[in-house]
DNA sequence: CGTAGCGTTCAGTATATTCTGAACGTATTG
DNA sequence: CAATACGTTCAGAATATACTGAACGCTACG
């Protein structure tokens, strides 16, 4: 029993850290990748104190990185009623929220890619040709994303979606 | 036409600096962003030394910053028997071989927390419950990338794709 | 209404990343 | 074979980014 229980902590200890490292292709720092983490092992909530104990992080680090997690709608801060501190656990949704968040960024480019098309003046055929190709690689990923998101909305909080404004 | 020219020429350069900036979101430096940008625009072959030259970059850099793009396989690296110098261009299957990469991450990440999943002690239902959906968000993006690429290889390079490997 | 616990903010520090420029090896030229 | 032009490499400088810790304001409790 004790056995397991190290063998846990152990392998949560791996866990926070590979998911920071992973953490900083998704423009997240180190850190927010690191509370993520902790939060997708461990799922309930987890206080503000713990996180910043659990993780070893000043609260300087751990309000700044959770405001960014919460901004992204990946983590839900809740302020219980009893309760002097902050509670956060995962979003019911935090998969979309990561997706629709590439999403944007792949609609981004492609729109402003299409915009210097649209400056060019008109002898400049193979260069539009060329962006419009480069255009078309983030509708692509655009598209792909999208299918990747449906995927992921079924399987994820199966019980409602209506709460998502609401909740907070 | 001269009007023209200088339309361009200020086009060419928002469009390098926009995709030096996008480029950070792809894990690539600034300036390999604006090496590939400049690629994208004018396509063509361009010499090493036009390079430094055009981007204000030291040959330190764009030594460095072109290997990397090769070595990702979104440029390609032309040595003429009559020149010195070496030539870049655009490689024909470049967005192919960005989808490549970043499907490579995904699987990678997902890899990663399955096998964390395997090593978990026996009791730890719930946490093995939340890792599996977290990997199969990852499963998810792979799945949308991968359409993505068949989408992209079918309008890249529509005359062959055997010389990949025994071009260089 | 004072006190204590909490989260936020920001200036300063630490760290990681990127760029530069000079030294070097190589190959091509005359 | 000497000279030159080129690309690479790496130590150091410059820059960007992340983290810390203390000061602050706010709220809830007694």
């Amino acid at each position: 029993m004790t056995e397991n229980d190290e063998r846990l902590e152990q392998e949560r200890a791996a866990f926070v850290e590979k998911i920071g490292f992973v953490a900083q292709t998704e423009g997240l720092s180190r850190c927010a990748g690191r509370l993520f983490g902790l939060l997708v092992f461990d799922g309930g909530p987890i206080s503000f104190g713990d996180l910043a104990l659990r993780l070893g992080a000043s609260r300087g680090s751990i309000s700044t990185n959770a405001r960014v997690l919460e901004d992204r709608g990946l983590i839900k801060r809740l302020r219980l009623p009893g309760e002097r501190q902050d509670y956060f656990r995962l979003a019911d949704d935090a998969y979309s929220s990561l997706l629709e968040k590439a999403r944007h960024r792949m609609s981004a480019a492609r729109e402003d890619i299409e915009t210097t098309i649209s400056r060019l003046p008109p002898e400049a055929g193979e260069i539009g040709e060329r962006l419009s190709q480069y255009a078309r690689f983030y509708s692509a990923m655009d598209d792909g994303l999208r299918s990747a998101l449906q995927s992921i909305a079924a399987t994820e909080e199966p019980q409602s979606r209506q709460h998502r404004k609401t909740e907070a």
